[in-house]
DNA sequence: CACACGATTGTCT
DNA sequence: GACAATCGTGTGT
């Protein structure tokens, strides 16, 4: 069990999403029914996770890409090898490594309690989320889609995030 | 069928 | 800070 810290969005009218140019095998789920897991595989050996944010047909998610673990630090461990609570789930692929999280939780609904779901967490103050351009990406640098918690440990190091702050929500919480 | 390229991470210098 | 690892996917021939 995991808090979520550090998310980015993507939209389909979004040069920087998978959904940009139309619906494919591999994402299609981010044209389904929103709440569901879109996990895709990338640089041949990670897995990155989504939560499709869209209505049907409507092609658009969100990027989990850090976690402050919570409970079930063991298996997390032991699933990504040992290393420091801050390295476990600091990353959208550490994030899924730590959770055993693959392509077959491509689909997967999150709102439902099963094998893997997101609930409602703790409130977080709007003053302190971070906004910034989100990461890894060479194009839609203009759109300010990363979000995250100020000051918090557990943000990836993906990029200096000294971003404005502005009003978001809350941080849930995985398995 | 061939090929270029990742919404990353870990290791080495 | 630089770079290798490693292969599914999308695009073009």
């Amino acid at each position: 069990m995991a808090r979520i810290v550090e998310t980015e969005a993507y939209e389909q009218d979004d040069p920087a999403s998978h959904s940009f140019r139309g619906e494919t095998p591999r994402n299609a789920v981010m044209f389904g029914a929103p709440g569901r897991s879109y996990v895709y595989f990338t640089y041949g050996m990670h897995f990155c996770m989504n939560v499709v944010s869209g209505q049907a047909g409507r092609g658009a998610a969100v990027l989990l890409r850090a976690a402050e673990p919570l409970r079930g630090l063991a298996a997390m461990r032991a699933s990504r090898g040992r290393a420091s609570v801050h390295e476990l789930c600091s990353g959208p692929a550490r994030l899924c490594q730590a959770f055993g999280v693959d392509r077959s939780f491509d689909g997967t609904d999150l709102v439902r309690r099963g094998d893997l779901w997101i609930t409602e967490g703790t409130p977080i103050a709007a003053s302190s989320i971070i906004v910034g351009p989100r990461v890894g990406i060479g194009v839609g640098l203009e759109l300010r889609w990363r979000f995250s918690v100020k000051d918090d440990p557990f943000v990836s190091k993906g990029r200096p995030h000294g971003g404005a702050t502005r009003s978001e929500k809350t941080g849930p919480s995985t398995r």
